[in-house]
DNA sequence: GTCTATAAAAGGATAGAC
DNA sequence: GTCTATCCTTTTATAGAC
């Protein structure tokens, strides 16, 4: 091909399976559809990967090396306080969902449950997004410092949040309405409501002193 | 074949086909996967349903009908505390992630997020689904009363615990680690708590009077 | 209703020229 | 590195006997 830059090709095929895998799933996006997309054909593709589920483990990569400049800069910038940051970043799904008519889906939460061979190089990308996105609300958590009750577990809140992420998605992209996605993050906001408000004004409980952190119902 | 009940070969087809759905995914099971498990052969099963999409419609219909009999009677059994059921339930969902060692999913879910055509009348049956466990989750948030706050949005709480389970079954597996899982519903349960608590001493915003009544606090 | 046999297509992957 | 051509397997679905 003309005008090709050197090492651009393994660029494109990246991309252009990145966009069919979202669009599709990996299941039914064929080899011969990612060919046609990149605008290459199948030498140049089994040149660079062994094979398709390869190109996976690939697309996995640049999700999880991307999550900064894609999904959280563009969706941060202008925004300092931690707790906004995280309903601003729920708000991006949102948008996303909007813009797709409830099509789109979390690429890596539609990934993860389509996938179900064991499968220990694909599952451990997998979990490896969850995790750097756990990290990043994580770390809003901690910035909001005493914001937040003292012995609040801001690991586990912020894989709350994500949680709440995947299957307000999953809610929202399976009825076509997007009213059951926003339901999923009022609920969140008022369980956040909830932490901030016993921070500014502390709850006593029997169980709270004794056991920070782990109280159990 | 000897010994066959009338109109067992259908049911056998559809039991067959939920289990592989559910163990290998929709796309990664083939008809002859389910023939086989079946015990039957081609022409029974193009016999009783025009195509495999149509076995498809079969197993969620099959799940929709049975979601009583199948999941919340032997979860409830004995049970009668409306809270109690919902955290009774999700502990099911933790017994099926320890039992197969985190390789389970909820299969509804699982088939939601693999299924991208638009394919309305397999979307429909997802969304079916989630709507009849989202009830039975309702009816026991109607059933707790005045112990949740007047206002309390059950509907929209009914369908938190939904995405909930879905999301924390969905780290759990893919990290494999039911952890992942028993932290999602802590933070489900910390709301609660705070529901149930708010119930019993209503916060005042602004002008709150620190611990008023009888309550323990 | 169930069987066997097979059609017809699509899938992933390879070979070898350039 | 990229191309064209092709192999081989798997897949869904059908045909027609019993």
């Amino acid at each position: 091909m003309i005008n090709q830059v050197p090492g651009d090709t393994r660029r494109r095929i990246v991309e252009a399976a990145m966009h069919l895998f979202w669009e599709k799933g990996y299941g039914s996006t064929s080899v011969a559809d990612i060919l046609g997309r990149a605008g290459i054909n199948s030498g140049s593709l089994y040149h660079f990967f062994p094979g398709k589920q390869d190109v996976l483990l690939a697309v996995l990569e640049a999700y999880r090396t991307g999550i900064d400049e894609n999904l959280l800069e563009p969706n941060w910038r202008g925004i300092d306080d931690p707790i906004d940051r995280i309903f601003r970043l729920l708000a991006g799904y949102r948008a996303a969902l909007v813009q797709t008519e409830c099509t789109y889906g979390c690429p890596i939460g539609s990934l993860a449950l389509e996938i179900h061979e064991p499968d220990p190089p694909v599952r451990q990308l997998l979990a490896a997004n969850f995790t750097n996105w756990a990290n990043a609300i994580e770390d809003c958590l901690k910035a909001a410092g005493t914001r937040l009750p003292a012995g609040t577990d801001r690991r586990a809140l912020a894989e709350f949040v994500l949680t709440t992420m995947e299957g307000g998605v999953m809610l929202a992209g399976s009825h076509r309405d997007v009213a059951y996605f926003d339901r999923a993050v009022q609920q969140l906001r008022e369980y956040f409501n909830c932490l901030l408000q016993s921070a500014r004004s502390p709850v006593r409980r029997k169980s709270q002193r004794r056991n920070r952190g782990k109280s159990n119902a």
